[in-house]
DNA sequence: CGTCTGGCCCATC
DNA sequence: GGATGGGCCAGAC
């Protein structure tokens, strides 16, 4: 979010200079769709971050846990979640998608149906 | 500066 | 299916 001051020549002072990474990465990450899993791949694309998948996965480690982004929609490019299968973040991830009618098969979803397809 | 580590990706074998 | 190696970028030593 900027926090932005504005001028009489309508320019505008943020406090930070850009939006941020973790700001873009965050937007493209609330236009998944519901029912839809995009990769940590495509949302570093979207985000403007072509090969900066690794970016996205550090931008969730650090969401606050009020945020409301639907950050279960982001799988990795396997099809599969990014946590030990025995965390709790596993499951909790597992039972936000199965409630969106998001399929496991042996664990994997089936990217070419679940993906979202901007 | 260098080196390692991440909720990763891709090509290749 | 799996393993490996290169690439990517930001932070933390």
């Amino acid at each position: 979010m900027y926090i932005g001051i504005s001028s009489s020549q309508h320019t505008y002072i943020y406090t930070m200079t850009e939006p941020t990474r973790q700001e873009a990465i965050y937007t493209a990450i609330a236009h998944i769709p519901e029912g839809k899993v995009a990769t940590y791949g495509q949302i570093a694309k979207l985000a403007g971050f072509p090969r900066g998948a690794r970016l996205v996965g550090q931008a969730l480690r650090q969401l606050p846990a009020k945020s409301t982004i639907p950050w279960h929609r982001v799988i990795n490019a396997q099809g599969q979640l990014s946590f030990p299968k025995a965390s709790a973040k596993y499951h909790e991830q597992y039972a936000r998608l199965q409630a969106e009618d998001v399929a496991f098969n042996g664990g994997k979803i089936n990217l070419t149906q679940f993906q979202w397809d901007i």
